[in-house]
DNA sequence: TGGCAAAATAAACCTAGGTTATAGCGCTAT
DNA sequence: ATAGCGCTATAACCTAGGTTTATTTTGCCA
């Protein structure tokens, strides 16, 4: 490795050409025993703990989450298979946030002390990771403009496109109609308003006939114009793939690597977390 | 380099011992002709750009924004003496908002090409910039739960805090005093609120005897207090360095290097910027 | 010294969304 | 069955903060 590395991270556009490889990679340099079933509930790390591994989730719903002393909580991001979780404590060390299990799942934990092994094995690994961390950041700032600046009619409905978006990109989307296994009170701690105003919310737009949630499923009816008003501009989600975004979510196929159903363990179908 | 780089990136410790050492160095590895004059209002790159290269602001004040469509804008982050801008494009490749300057400054560029040799030169800065960039997005989680969650007195009492303590840091306030180059109408665009509603909340915390605002010169008359309002916990700006935070205030030295008065040309004194 | 433009105040009014309360619905566990 | 719990729905009410419109203050410049 050596240059090659660091060459690899700030000649950006290296990282267009093999970014799948690297995170199957990211995947299949640990065994599987490494590989480890959660439920939904479970708590992958606890605000104030020292930060020394990473998690890869490889099935199921996470999410970041931040409990106020008053009692309520705020969730920050939320987290689908494919996704690495804790990259942003590398550096400090620490949790400063709660990651929980949103439904059961299968994640695989490394420890920090095995990167170093991890990219000598395939060195463009740490430019991807750097380029994850990135592409967060980028979910962040563009989270903070919308929770700032729109409606609440208008955050549900953008939260909506960003869940459909990022899961037809892991093909965990068929059609308009995907499983969104978060309780109104979670959304609502996802985006700022109350539980009841996210009913109220929710029924307006099946009322207009936009969407339509039965349990935990939810149904895009009409898509463009939920984009519409959520003014949803998906290149904020597409830094880490080569192409320039702004294609039509139909023509999507899967990029971003999620685990296929075959080498997993049965149940990746997650349960809905109990509160 | 090599090895040593990512070791040290990745063993989080490390860079406890020697960010002074490492910024300094990320200042004086180019010449003082690379250091640029800039006024208030100037435009350091604009959204949808090509990113390539750094900014080191040496002095002045800078924020990155995002301007709606609608004509309302929104001020994302605020930049002091010392900090890095772009580095969270570094992976991108392009900018995702526009960076304005608030006050007249210094600034030096870096292009990213310049980067490996800087990193031959002084190993630990890749680590450093690493580190920066961990402490900008615990600064943006940080400010998503406070805008989320907090009434606009809090919010503006909490922005009032946080700007005190990184000025402290770059001994750039004494006392509970300091320059806020910021008008009303940027504070409303920087917390997600209106301007009059700014007036009337600083008015309500003047009138309570807790700071005071003449121009841009701000005091802070009861820190104690102002604090409590804020819920202000100034563990997250703490990151970057080795203590653990949670130490008041006024036992604080500066440690993060801001450039000294003397090795900059003149007029540092930023004038507040013209709409 | 006077005039101008940008900021800051102030008052009146209005609405998005919070809060509280109640009720229905679909589980699981006795 | 039925009791109990978690999630959702709907309605009534209330408040923080937005909007609009003046009025005042301030600094800047000729």
């Amino acid at each position: 490795m050596n240059r090659v590395v660091f060459d690899s991270i700030f000649k950006r556009f290296d990282l267009h050409r093999t970014p799948e490889q690297d995170v199957t990679s990211l995947f299949e340099h640990f065994p599987e025993d490494q590989l480890r079933h959660q439920n939904a509930g479970d708590c992958l790390w606890q605000e104030g703990e020292n930060a020394d591994s990473l998690f890869v989730l490889r099935s199921g719903w996470a999410c970041s989450v931040h409990y106020h002393k008053e009692g309520s909580r705020q969730l920050l991001e939320i987290y689908l298979p494919g996704d690495v979780l804790g990259l942003c404590q590398i550096a400090s060390g620490n949790r400063r946030t709660n990651a929980v299990m949103l439904t059961d799942g299968w994640i695989c934990e490394l420890p920090h002390s095995s990167l170093p092994a991890l990219f000598d094995d395939s060195p463009n690994t740490a430019a991807l990771l750097f380029a994850i961390i990135n592409q967060r950041q980028a979910m962040l700032a563009e989270r903070q403009v919308i929770m700032m600046h729109r409606s609440a009619r208008q955050r549900l409905a953008h939260f909506i496109c960003e869940c459909h978006t990022r899961l037809l990109e892991i093909g965990e989307s068929y059609q308009g109609e995907f499983l969104l296994p978060l309780t109104q009170q979670d959304l609502a701690d996802a985006l700022g308003m109350s539980a009841v105003h996210v009913s109220r919310t929710f029924s307006q737009l099946a009322a207009e006939g936009l969407v339509q949630r039965h349990l935990f499923q939810l149904i895009i009816l009409d898509a463009t114009r939920l984009r519409e008003i959520a003014a949803f501009d998906e290149r904020y989600l597409k830094s880490l793939r080569g192409d320039e975004g702004l294609s039509s979510i139909e023509q999507q196929t899967p990029v971003f690597i999620s685990p296929t159903a075959s080498d997993l363990p049965e149940d990746q179908d997650g349960k809905v977390a109990e509160k």
